[in-house]
DNA sequence: CACTGTAGTGAACGACGTTCACGTGGACAA
DNA sequence: TTGTCCACGTGAACGTCGTTCACTACAGTG
C-alpha cells in the first residue's frame, strides 16, 4: 500500500503520498468531485493512472488521504476563552477547513479518516469538553453531535453552491408548490430557508447546541459535575 | 421525462416511475447504493437499462425520487404533546425513515428532494414551531440544524454498519493511534466514541438541540415571543 | 559492469451512464 | 374488421470509469 522506501533501493520516485493529495485537492477545486478521475490526477502529476496504485491501493484511500489532509489547518483553539467559545472555535475552524475545498465535506463525509489531523481535532474538542468538567460520556456524544452538524450543515452549504444556475428549477418547484398549496408555514418560512448566508444558519445552531450543552451541565449537576466557566 | 400520459395512445407502459422506484428501493436494500445500477433496476422491472429513460431523464432523477418516496412513512407529530416532544417525534421518524433502506441517508442526502413528502415533512416541523411561539427565522433556523443534524447522524450511523468486517481494519489504527501517542482525551472516551448504541446518541444529540430551543426561548422572550408548552 | 528491485507504462478488462435508430403492438378512427 | 398512429421498449453502441498486469526503465549496490 503506502510506499515506505525504507533505502533507496531500486528506481527513485517521481511522485509521493503527500505529492499525489496536494495534486488532487487542487484539482478537486477545479473540476469537482464528480470529475476527479485517476487518470485526471495523474495527469496533473505527468504521470499514467496506473502508477498511482503504488502509493494509494484504492482510489477510496486516496479520497481518504485527502478528507485528512483537509484538517491539517485547523489549530488549537484559544486556551483562555470559556469551554463555549472554544467549542464554537473548533466547529468554525471544521466548517471552514470543509469549504476551503470544493465538495469538501462531501469528501469527508465519504470517508472514516483516522489519520493525525483528524484525531488531533477529536482530542481538541474532547479535551475542551472535559477539561469543562463533562462526563467521559457526555464530552463523546457532544463531540459526535458537533462534528455531525458540522458535516451536516456544510454538506447541504456546498450542495447549494453547486446548484447556483441549475437551482432555478428547484426553487421554481418549491414556490409553486409553496403558493398553491396549503403549506402556509413554509409559506412564511421560505425568504429565510433560502437565504444564501449560510454562516448565520451555522452561528444560529451552532449557538443552539452549545446553549443546550450549558443547560444540560447546568441541569444535572450532582456526580462530578463541576462547572467550566 | 415524466410519462405524463393525457390519454392512452401510443404503446402501453410496462412500467412506470412508482413501480421503478419501488423496484430501486428493493434493490438497494439487497446491494447498497455503490451497486444500484441503472441495468440492474431495469433487470429487475424485466426491462432493458434504456427503457428506464422514458421515465426519468437521468438516474440522479431517479435518486431523487427514491429519496422522496423515503419519506412517505413520516406522520404528523402527536399534536397533543408539548412542542419539544413534537419536534423529537419528527427528528425520530425522518432517522427512522432513512434507516429503513440501506444507505437511505446517503441516497437523501445527495439529492434536492422537492417532493410532496419532503414538502409535507418540512410544513410539519415548521409548524411545530411556528405554533410553539417561535419566529419565522428561528423557526426556519432551527429546522434546518435538526435535519441537518438527523442527516449528519444517519449517515454516520450507516456507515458505520456498512463497514462491519472492515471496520476492524480501522479501529485497529485508531486504538493503536490512541494508546501509543499523547491522546488522552481520546483514550478516555473511546469506549463511548464506539458504542454501536446509535440510539442513544442519537437521543442525546436531540435532548441537546431541543434543550438548546428551549433556552433560547427563555432568553430572549420579549416581541411576540408565547411559549408554547 | 552486471545485478537487484522498485517505479512507471501501455494496453486491456469489465462495468458504468447515457443515447438513438429501429422494431412492436395496443388504442383509436374508419 | 381494418388500418393508422405513436409512445414504448430493444439492441447496440459510445465514451469514460476504476483497476490489473506483464513489461520496460533505471538508480543504487556489490
Amino acid at each position: 500500500m503506502g510506499s515506505t522506501s525504507t533505502a533507496g533501493r531500486g528506481r527513485p520516485a517521481r511522485i509521493d503520498q503527500a505529492g499525489i493529495v496536494e495534486t488532487s485537492l487542487a484539482l478537486l477545486d477545479d473540476v469537482g468531485l464528480e470529475a476527479l478521475t485517476m487518470r485526471r490526477v495523474a495527469d496533473g502529476l505527468d504521470v499514467r493512472a496506473g502508477a498511482l496504485y503504488r502509493h494509494f491501493a484504492t482510489k477510496q484511500d486516496l479520497l481518504t488521504a485527502m478528507a485528512e489532509r483537509m484538517l491539517a489547518p485547523i489549530a488549537k483553539p484559544p486556551a483562555d476563552a470559556p469551554w463555549t467559545e472554544q467549542i464554537k472555535a473548533l466547529a468554525r475552524m471544521m466548517r471552514q477547513a470543509l469549504l476551503a475545498h470544493r465538495d469538501g465535506a462531501k469528501v469527508f463525509g465519504g470517508t472514516h479518516s483516522t489519520g493525525p489531523h483528524t484525531l488531533a481535532f477529536a482530542e481538541s474538542v474532547l479535551g475542551v469538553l472535559r477539561t469543562a468538567g463533562f462526563r467521559d460520556e457526555d464530552a463523546a456524544r457532544v463531540f459526535l453531535t458537533v462534528v455531525n452538524f458540522v458535516l451536516g450543515h456544510t454538506l447541504e452549504e456546498q450542495a447549494a453552491a453547486a446548484d447556483d444556475a441549475v437551482e432555478t428549477e428547484g426553487l421554481r418547484r418549491l414556490r409553486d408548490a409553496v403558493l398553491t398549496g396549503g403549506h402556509p408555514h413554509l409559506a412564511a418560512t421560505m425568504r429565510v430557508l433560502t437565504d444564501p448566508d449560510f454562516e448565520a444558519h451555522f452561528e444560529f445552531g451552532l449557538r443552539l447546541l452549545v446553549e443546550g450543552c450549558a443547560a444540560r451541565e447546568r441541569s444535572s449537576g450532582g456526580g462530578d459535575r463541576r462547572v467550566g466557566e
